[in-house]
DNA sequence: ACAAGCAGTGTAAGCGCTTACATTATAGGA
DNA sequence: TCCTATAATGTAAGCGCTTACACTGCTTGT
């Protein structure tokens, strides 16, 4: 059952009558041989259905064309579509994904990064971006190049593909509070292991607290599933005083919450306004469709896998910001 | 900006008083060296950060412990789910997964396989039954081991981790039938290099086909978005003899179809009836929520990774037949 | 006409690991 | 006591490729 004995360089140069060594420049700087060559050596490669020998070229040239990338999760089709577009990028370069993913936990991120760069990624993709000591240390040790998706920050030596969460958070509390809600509870994401859901926590506190009367009841931290936020839901709506805004972490939560608000009978936007964040399809799919906070993750995917690039042919880079934008539906209303 | 040059399995020997083969075999079968001789081999390993080159492990041993996976889109949860569950269990046996996506293009595919083959995969792991000739040849001619999802056939030469769409199609279509409608259409992604759509569509016009007096419009095909489920929606609307039901390919051409019926303002489902196909979570978000054919995707992620670790390590594992069912929710009610 | 430059090709030395085979040490059985 | 089986380790031959360097035969400027 093992894989029949593939044909090698030699055998190719047998045939074609060349040096091996003019076959793989002939493969790997084609401009550098004689055409009439490259033509008879392309005819060898076809008769004898040679393909390199991934291990061989590894080996020799201590390169793998193999970008990993660790996300929380695939399930969530934020980080899938980003992930979409960032493997047909570099797919175009000729270079392939390897993905794995941390569930949200820095432990199990730390242990991918070490599989995948065993594996022999020549760079990796990450989301966010605190992380332990361990792993900057472990990142730093073994020179790997990264990038840095989902949030942005303005330190020059690491590379970004991202937006500023506390900044988009902070609009979005902005427009909740210019509705007249001054009673506001917000669902997140686990803040721990989680510096895009603590920074739009942060976010959205810092612009309540700088607003005379708004108060912002305790946040409450969880999964991020319709569930969790329809748990969450339940939680908020039972305080003494519940808020007649409430601010979700993602469009998640946000459609969690509004799934359960039918099924209590309590209707939104009318007694209570929700948004969200990240406007994937979720959002305009749920009745009332969401306000929320458009993330653009395509082209997150995309510069990601174009700053890739870059890194591994030595460039150095620049860092983008990506700009958010509010997308006004349904699901916030003015406070009568 | 080239990594630091790493220590080598030759160092380890050095400083461990031992040849590199001990090493060799205390890192990959330990139990053969002696416990003290392992002990030291450890520490030297500890003291000199040394971690096994992968390209020389991969010439050296032939296998390079990747799986390869060639989906149509990450972008659809479902293929998202099944994917991260699959990345899961193999990364318990250490395996990685590299992954691509074909855009529902067979040509694309072929070149996907192609790349992660001459990336190193061990083995590949595939969506749907039917492909080129090429495709096939490619596969054969290489000795790929590779697993296929999302379909199921009985061919005990090829390895299944799947279900029946046709008859998971033709239960719904039953269903549908059930409950009084006649006049029925149905929206379906493009078939002809999807088999898991022609084979819906097969089981559905089979089904109705077998009724008396039962109708099915022609079929719509088109991609899977929420769009193109409204703009299907619109044209068979706009028929002479609108139907009184719609059956959907998946879950979001069906969320298409009744984002836009809210916006024409068409009832649904009481002016029409709408199924889907695969139950994700769009299906019990969307209003009314879909009756629809739940897809075992976890359990088939998690299959697929099985099939595979047992392929790869050459046992002749048996094909898996999953179940659908038939999730009841509101979009599908009695003709009055 | 000749040195210099250059394009095209070949030679051969690794890259770091695994593993078949050889070697040595040790214990148990006759 | 000697012989043999077994466990533990070493030796060294590759695995298939890239690439520095060397070489050859032209073209070109002077």
């Amino acid at each position: 059952m093992s894989r029949k004995a593939s044909p090698t360089l030699a055998d190719v140069a047998k045939t074609a009558k060349v040096s091996t060594a003019t076959i793989s420049r002939s493969i790997n700087e084609p401009d550098k041989v004689a055409k009439d060559t490259r033509e008879r050596i392309e005819k060898a490669i076809e008769v004898l259905g040679y393909t390199p020998n991934f291990g061989g070229r590894v080996l020799a040239s201590n390169r793998s064309n193999i970008v990993g990338a660790v996300i929380p999760t695939m399930a969530n089709a934020m980080f899938a579509s980003g992930l979409q577009v960032f493997q047909e990028v570099l797919s175009q370069s000729s270079y392939n994904l390897l993905v794995a993913s941390s569930g949200y936990n820095t432990d199990t991120e730390l242990q991918q990064i070490k599989s995948l760069v065993a594996q022999g990624a020549d760079g990796l993709l990450l989301i966010g971006s605190s992380r332990p000591d361990d792993t900057t240390r472990f990142l730093k040790l073994r020179n790997i190049p990264y990038v840095i998706a989902w949030c942005y920050q303005d330190d020059s030596s690491r590379h970004f593909a991202g937006f500023d969460n506390t900044k988009a958070a902070a609009l979005i509390a902005k427009l909740v509070l210019k509705k007249g809600h001054r009673q506001i509870a917000m669902i997140a994401g686990h803040a721990s292991q989680n510096d895009r859901s603590k920074n739009r926590i942060a976010g959205v506190a810092k612009t309540i607290a700088a607003q005379k009367n708004a108060t912002l009841l305790p946040v409450v931290e969880t999964d991020y599933s319709l569930d969790s936020g329809g748990d969450a839901f339940e939680t908020i709506m039972n305080c003494p005083k519940p808020p007649t805004a409430i601010i979700c972490g993602n469009d998640v939560l946000a459609a969690g919450v509004i799934v359960r608000a039918r099924q209590l009978g309590i209707e939104i936007p009318k007694e209570v306004s929700v948004t969200g964040f990240d406007d994937i399809a979720l959002a305009t799919v749920v009745t009332p469709s969401l306000t929320t906070v458009r993330v653009p993750q395509l082209e997150m995917g995309r510069t990601a896998a174009n700053l890739m690039l870059e890194l591994l042919s030595n460039k150095q880079p620049k860092s983008k910001e990506l700009q958010t934008e509010i997308v006004h539906r349904e699901s916030l209303i003015e406070l009568c």
